[in-house]
RNA sequence: CGGGGUGUAGCGCAGUCGGCCAGCGCGCCGCGUUUGGGACGCGGAGGUCGGCGGUUCAAGUCCGCCCACCCCGACCA
């Protein structure tokens, strides 16, 4: 066995992303089980994503503030499919400072519950409307299986939290915000994900209707990448959130939630990551370039370093590392990078210094075809634009990988077999709980969405045989 | 919570029918030679063999109980 080489995807696939998550740095299993302790490298990445999506939301009106990790139980209680939803999976806290709590405290698992109970305090009049409030934080899901990054005890997030007068100024929020994670997403992360809404059987507890982003994996799965929901009024009516209108009536408002976290992490490594290691798109990447200075004694190292602080210095704006140890040779430090996933990788050897060039090594082609040898003048210019290169480069190749496995099976015989090879299928569907139940029971498919983006037309459902005028993407999902 | 598996150095593992000083590879430390795709030599450091109990002259090895973690299911972002 090759400790050096990552265990292919293709020869096990969860080995693979178990490997190169901890190998690369990105996180590390913690003493308690199912959680996880993001190292600096993966939480630079998480920065990344937080600046991008920070951006998003206040160029949007959203504001940021931070609210409790306890929560008094009774609060869960009070809307009734949430805590259906949630109970199962609750950390409750019964002693605080060594004696018994009065009432038990459950650590978030979301903070639609405390949000409400705020807003109800905050909100009095249609003038203090729309509410629209962000949090970064943590929250805790008990849950039985769990992976790093896609599934953990506790995990960082983004919650929105926004209270509307009107219902249509909610689903209008709840749609924005889905449009900010596509976008972010696609243009950010490179993952090109698939906005729509999710079924009855697989809505968020206690919304009216959940909107989600559904990427496709390396492994051909599906991953809820991000979610956004329309509440109605149903946390408005648990927790007394109303406003006085125009005309001096009282009314509940309209509320919604959207999150994303750090499972979109997993989504990034899992889109784009091959044998080698991580691909991160340069756009959120920690390190976008990688210094290598070659030398094979201390003449020629004395040639090339003033060359390398030279190059760095024209480079403001990208960030870069220099990796100068001494200790490994060159070709360690390539294989260490790669793992890493630095979109380029830039070499300056006595044979550069003499020709006044470069090379350049893109990470999303591997080998020689990725390799180039450029001169050092407009160095930043061309540094940049590979970069943006390779980021649509990524956002390309991924959506290729998706479409080629998405299918339009005719009939169940036909969308068992794509489901079968893990594919997605793409087919008319007659919305019914309990055919999906039974479709994920027969072949563990699970409604992933129905796109937004719908084709038109009618055709025959995929189950049932009921005409409809709806499509929808069924797959295997994690 | 059901099924399967694994706990021996930081990591990955070997350790036969119970036997004498518990080993190998990688990594780590020191010195030297190396350096354009995972360098090599020499010298070192590092162990409560998951825990508790039992059998035995003798336990990493056999028996019992417990704990932890991993994989596959059910549940979930």
């Amino acid at each position: 066995m090759d400790e050096k080489k990552l265990t292919p995807k293709s020869v096990n696939y969860s080995e693979w992303y178990n490997q190169l998550v901890q190998r690369a740095e990105m996180a590390d299993y913690a003493p308690v089980r199912g959680c996880m302790v993001v190292r600096p490298y993966g939480w630079a990445l998480w920065e990344n994503i937080q600046d991008a999506l920070n951006s998003r939301f206040k160029a949007t009106g959203h504001v940021n503030a931070a609210f409790p990790l306890f929560i008094p139980m009774s609060f869960l209680e009070k809307e009734k499919e949430h805590v259906e939803g949630f109970s199962p999976e609750l950390a409750v806290v019964t002693i605080g400072g060594g004696s018994e709590l009065e009432e038990p405290l459950i650590v978030r698992p979301t903070s639609e519950t405390i949000i409400g109970y705020m807003y109800s305090k905050w909100i009095q009049s249609y003038r203090d409307l729309p509410l629209l409030i962000n949090q970064w934080g943590n929250v805790v899901r008990w849950e039985m299986r769990t992976r790093l990054f896609l599934r953990t005890l506790e995990f960082y997030w983004q919650e929105g939290h926004t209270a509307h007068a009107t219902t249509e100024e909610a689903e209008e929020e709840t749609l924005q915000m889905l449009d900010i994670y596509t976008d972010f997403a696609r243009n950010e992360a490179a993952v090109p994900v698939i906005p729509g809404r999710k079924s009855e059987t697989e809505k968020f507890a206690g919304a009216v209707r959940s909107y989600t982003i559904e990427a496709m994996m390396g492994d051909k799965k599906a991953l809820q990448a991000g979610t956004s929901h329309n509440l109605g009024q149903n946390f408005a009516k648990a927790f007394d959130i109303n406003f006085l209108d125009e005309k001096n009536t009282r009314q509940y408002c309209w509320t919604t939630s959207w999150g994303l976290s750090t499972r979109f992490i997993g989504a990034i490594i899992m889109t784009h990551g091959d044998d080698q290691g991580l691909v991160l798109p340069p756009r959120l990447a920690p390190i976008q370039l990688v210094i290598i200075p070659i030398y094979r004694n201390d003449d020629e190292r004395e040639l090339v370093l003033p060359v390398v602080e030279r190059i760095k210095g024209e480079l403001e704006g990208i960030r870069l590392e220099v990796d100068d140890r001494i200790e490994v040779t060159p070709g360690f430090k390539f294989n260490h990078w790669e793992l890493r996933g630095v979109p380029l990788r830039m070499e300056i050897g006595p044979k550069d210094v003499a020709k006044n060039s470069v090379a350049l090594a893109r990470r999303d082609i591997p080998g020689r075809d990725g390799k180039s040898f450029v001169p050092q003048d407009g160095i930043k210019q061309r540094i940049n634009g590979l970069l943006e290169t390779i980021q649509a480069n990524m956002l390309e190749k991924a959506t290729k990988f998706r479409d080629e496995h998405i299918f339009e099976p005719q009939d169940y015989q036909g969308f068992k077999d794509v489901i079968e090879n893990d594919g997605w299928c793409f087919v008319w569907w007659h919305p019914d709980s309990e055919n999906e139940a039974k479709i994920k029971e027969e072949t563990k498919a699970t409604l992933r969405c129905i796109p937004l983006e719908q084709p038109g037309g009618q055709g025959k459902c995929i189950y049932s045989g009921e005409e409809t005028n709806i499509k929808a993407y069924f797959a295997k999902a994690y």
